[in-house]
DNA sequence: CTGAAAGCGCTTACAG
DNA sequence: CTGAAAGCGCTTACAG
């Protein structure tokens, strides 16, 4: 291994000047810098990222904290990653994925042992413990989600509000006034502290109320059986409605399938439009669905940034909310005339009219 | 921050005890062991990992470099994440998601750094140059996957063989002699040497051949839409196919989806068996796939356990093939009778005789 | 069984 | 602008 040592023996200079060159951090002429460089380059020499981070106190790495055995890794899981990682990247910080549970048990432990600078917390609980981990350990951390409790904590999250504001707004410009919410389920112990079921239905409910529309919300878990359920339901429960919203993307594959094997049209019949999807999943379906698609490439950015900024001292960012934007695909349309009572009908028969 | 000399100093010993201690690496009296648990207990000590590792050289972190922009993290790959991570915990290893690109070039600054002991690779190309960089800066690693030439490498995958033969074995059991398999787009030439696709389709000409069976392999990529379109020609191009074998998950999904919106039924008409799929995506069909089930959580754990081997000095283990094996779903039956000229038929029609 | 000391490869006041 | 030296918090021969 060759050292700084070597580097500076060859360049004949001390080792200060060659960490001072190597992390700009004083002065070092223009002749000194070229002698460094050139021994750097004959001897392939790379600066030891561990003894560095040990006389400095930081690593320069950023673990994306992931609950892998309680959330499934999924595609808007990768795109946040992804887009951290590459965030992370550009300033010269290494964001790696470490997978810890979501009891903060294994947090603390990690924590301990000084190997990251900050961690960007996912799937973040109203009341998670792992924050308070990280408060008593000292730990600078951005969250992408966000507890009950905000004061001081930079996070960026999903504008549930604004997201579920424009999904309504184009199914009522469209002209849709049946509408229903096809929302997490909030009744399983697992998930009725999740932020972003808990903030979608209540703004659903606020919004609704505001375009003086009929307030339909069922709960479903994300799975594509229980999206074709919920269908089942929603046909049997409220047949005048022309339009869903589906919360959660799995949910809403099914809620597509279930209706169309029941013979309904979509969107000839009824609407569907997902509200948190990425294009990966709305393309498992064909035609594409219309979505609202997660903004997961700018949060895992602005997550990470806003972290990074903390390691450097720097002002902090302001807390950010990036709306889903609708994204266009083939299951959003004006609804039809009212429908003669013969009811259903086979796929496709009707898609020339709609 | 509590040091290993606020430990000694408190219990009355010298750093060099306490870390024997820790390191249960020479013997400790037991009157000395228990001044020196009391000791860390009440000072709440936690070992500094970065000092560790710069005085030990070895960092005890595993990098399962995975080239993030390249391919897409699915479901499969968060499988062997997880199980890989999990065994790597068992060892006293942390075991975290890198994301480098896979032509070497990230791998190699990565590794310069010296912040891993070992590194698993995934998505294994047959001539990849990041085994080339592990090779050349001499740094431990296994492949979950295979490159060309493999002496001496150590490496787990997927045995494409057994894989293969174990599903033809299946659908020619129940009958079916008509087979087509659709395969990955070879042509691609981000994928022209990508292992998983060269493999099995070696494997289903040679044992397709010994069964004497008609070869017939369509190309298609892995998305919903190449499947749907696959499952046009095929229709059109093999009438008399009774059963599908498909190689890509995506693909798979667009297969069976394809085949339904052209009024085949599943697993009436045509049988339809994925061949390297997880329970997660046969869910997001209804009713669930029959599928081959991709080993994710054996060679996740195998692979991170030879890599430790080799990081500990141990024998190394012998390379493991491990087959995916047949999952039960509603996707696969036995061939009917030779079909009536009316062909077609609505879904579901027939099911009761299926 | 235990300790004193060197050393891992850097960074960073401090001095000039 | 550059250097000598202390120090980051551990591990590990070496000696006893």
């Amino acid at each position: 291994m060759v050292t700084m040592r070597d580097v500076a023996d060859r360049a004949g200079v001390s080792i200060a000047t060659v960490s001072f060159l190597l992390n700009d951090t004083k002065p070092v002429t223009a002749a000194t810098r070229a002698r460094v460089e050139q021994a750097m380059a004959e001897l392939g020499y790379r600066r030891n990222a561990v003894a560095r981070a040990l006389a400095s106190r930081r690593t320069h790495i950023i673990a994306m904290a992931y609950p892998a055995l309680e959330h499934r890794f999924g595609m808007s899981t990768a795109e946040f990653f992804t887009s951290a990682a590459e965030a992370a990247r550009k300033e010269a910080y290494h964001l790696v994925l470490w997978p810890v549970g979501n009891d903060g048990v294994e947090l603390r432990e990690l924590l301990g042992q000084g190997l990251v600078d900050g961690v960007v917390l996912m799937e973040v609980q109203l009341d998670d413990p792992r924050v308070d981990v990280l408060r008593e350990t000292g730990t600078p951390f951005a969250l992408i989600g966000r507890t009950t409790e905000l004061e001081g904590l930079s996070h960026v999250d999903i504008d549930f509000d604004t997201t579920v504001r424009d999904a309504v707004g184009h199914l009522y410009d469209l002209g849709h006034r049946e509408l229903v919410l096809v929302s997490g389920d909030l009744a399983d112990p697992r998930f009725h502290a999740y932020g972003p079921w808990v903030r979608t239905e209540d703004a659903y409910r606020r919004i609704a109320a505001e375009y003086g529309l009929p307030i339909v919300v069922m709960p479903c878990s994300d799975t594509t059986q229980a999206g074709q359920e919920a269908a089942d339901r929603l046909i049997q429960e409220h047949p005048k409605t022309t339009a869903i919203l589906v919360l959660n993307e799995y949910a809403a594959l099914g809620v597509i399938s279930g209706l169309t094997r029941l013979g309904r049209d979509v969107p000839g019949e009824l609407s569907v439009l997902p509200l948190l999807m990425v294009p990966e999943t709305a393309a498992l379906s064909n035609p594409e669905l219309t979505i609202m698609r997660t903004p997961g490439p700018e949060l895992g950015q602005l997550g990470t940034d806003a972290l990074i900024r903390q390691l450097e001292g720097a002002d902090p960012l302001p807390p950010q909310l990036v709306p889903a934007k609708l994204y266009p695909g083939a299951t959003v349309a004006a609804p039809r005339a009212p429908r003669s009572k013969g009811g259903g009908g086979r796929r496709g028969e009707r898609k020339a009219r709609s």
